[in-house]
DNA sequence: TCTGGGGTCCTAGGACCC
DNA sequence: TCTGGGGTCCTAGGACCC
């Protein structure tokens, strides 16, 4: 048996663990630059508003429903769920942290003389994750992961469930899948979708009577067919969990969207250059190295201009590396090939692939080793640093702002509530 | 004026090699 | 009209997820 446990509207919850006064109002948390909907209480989506609406456009309707608003505020959001993974760490054998706001629990092997029954186990992890964060969750319980998914959709759909569903039987999953909208199953996006509706498959328990034949050639191979087991009851999908939990990455991406457009070269550089640095500590941060780097370029992608309004370009390195000096370096290169003058730019990035661990490289025949080894220390002392006195109090001088001052490149973010949880200068205050 | 960001997996097709 | 057969690596693109 696998369980999903999924957070209700997590960062609307988070936002509310640290104001009583959002309790039953209508709350709403916008993505980075301000820019769509991305989290709505119960309240706010009774009132019709939508995941992913751009903020301009349902501005107004939001002022007349008094909705509060917030930006996203993902130091607090990624402690919250620190606490509420390293709770369902202490309750299951082996857990995967799926995403910010939700987990797989693998409960085989778990003590049945001390949970002999699932739901209550569900139950009681619930009112605990609540005791001990205020975050309410829902719990589905099912012999694999897309039904786990697929009975925590209901749990949360159907208030008489208690917030708990506990596919045990064969009437129960039957039961399940016919509740459950094709559009709903895990995996089944907006354009599966609209291929199953035109053959006249509705409901999930329409799409498991079709043959894995039918789901290689109609969702993507074998994904599909996999998809079509799970849901049947037959394990495709184990956990994939790494040692904190996490999933290890195979690339890693920073990339932002500018608060203004930016059209001077140097503007953009300093974008670019402060972004390598974010995306390498990541890239530190989980002991890997990067073989291959990619420096992106957007302009409006919502003009209705001609020709592509991305343009990106990769540089394979000479060895792996995770040094932020070398990679800005790169970062720069790249950026003069991409550059054209006279462009409004709106947003940029940088991603790291082909990533292999650290200190594994081949020796680079020509470098001499001590200029290595000082480097990597450079790096760990660099971290040490922006760890104990804020991201951004060493920098590289290509990215360096003013104490104080605001990046031009920095994204929009008017209504952030405090990062109350890590950082001293913003500690709850109660007045 | 304003429309996010960070990932995954899979397939197909081309280049290249023996 | 005929014009091998595998294998690997790389890239681009499509679909999905939260």
């Amino acid at each position: 048996m696998f369980a999903l446990v999924d957070c209700n509207n997590f960062y609307v919850s988070c936002e509310r663990v640290f104001r009583a006064s959002l309790a039953n109002v209508p709350v709403v948390v916008l993505s980075n630059n301000d820019g769509c909907l991305i989290s709505r209480s119960a309240e706010a989506k009774a009132l019709g508003f939508q995941m992913g609406d751009p903020y301009f456009q349902v501005k107004p309707d939001l002022e007349y429903n008094k909705v509060r608003v917030f930006s996203s505020n993902y130091a607090l959001y990624g402690d919250m769920s620190r606490r509420v993974m390293h709770y369902l760490a202490s309750v299951a054998p082996t857990i995967e942290i799926y995403s910010i706001d939700e987990c797989f629990l693998d409960l085989h092997g778990m003590n049945r003389y001390l949970h002999p029954n699932l739901a209550a186990f569900g139950a009681e992890v619930r009112e605990q994750i609540r005791k001990r964060t205020k975050i309410p969750t829902c719990v589905g319980i099912a012999p694999t992961k897309t039904l786990a998914k697929l009975a925590n959709r209901i749990a949360k759909k159907y208030p008489a469930m208690k917030g708990v569903c506990y596919l045990d039987t064969e009437e129960k999953r039957r039961k399940a899948l016919e509740l459950t909208a094709v559009g709903d199953v895990w995996g089944i996006g907006y354009q599966y979708a609209l291929k199953l509706q035109a053959q006249g498959i509705r409901t999930a328990a329409q799409l498991t009577q079709q043959s894995e034949s039918w789901a290689r050639k109609f969702l993507g191979g074998v994904v599909g067919v996999r998809l079509l087991r799970e849901l049947q009851g037959k394990v495709c999908h184990q956990l994939q969990p790494s040692e904190d939990g996490t999933l290890s990455r195979q690339s890693i991406t920073y990339s932002r969207t500018f608060g203004t457009p930016l059209t001077a070269f140097s503007d953009v550089l300093g974008a670019v250059s402060a972004f390598t640095a974010r995306a390498a500590e990541k890239l530190r941060r989980q002991g890997s190295a990067a073989n291959t780097m990619s420096v992106f370029l957007s302009k409006d992608r919502f003009s209705l201009e001609p020709g592509p309004h991305s343009s990106s370009t990769v540089i394979t390195l000479p060895v792996a590396s995770s040094d932020t000096s070398d990679l800005i370096r790169l970062a720069r290169t790249a950026l003069k090939r991409l550059w054209q003058p006279g462009c409004v730019y709106k947003k940029a990035g940088v991603i790291f692939d082909g990533l292999e661990t650290d200190g594994q490289q081949q020796l680079d025949l020509f470098a001499k080793v001590n200029v290595g080894e000082a480097r990597d220390k450079l790096m760990k002392d660099l971290d040490k640093l922006n760890e104990r006195f804020g991201s951004g109090a060493v920098t590289f001088a290509s990215a360096f702002v003013k104490k104080g001052e605001r990046p031009v490149w920095d994204s929009k973010a008017d209504f952030k509530s405090s990062a109350y949880t890590t950082d001293w200068d913003e500690l709850w205050c109660i007045t």
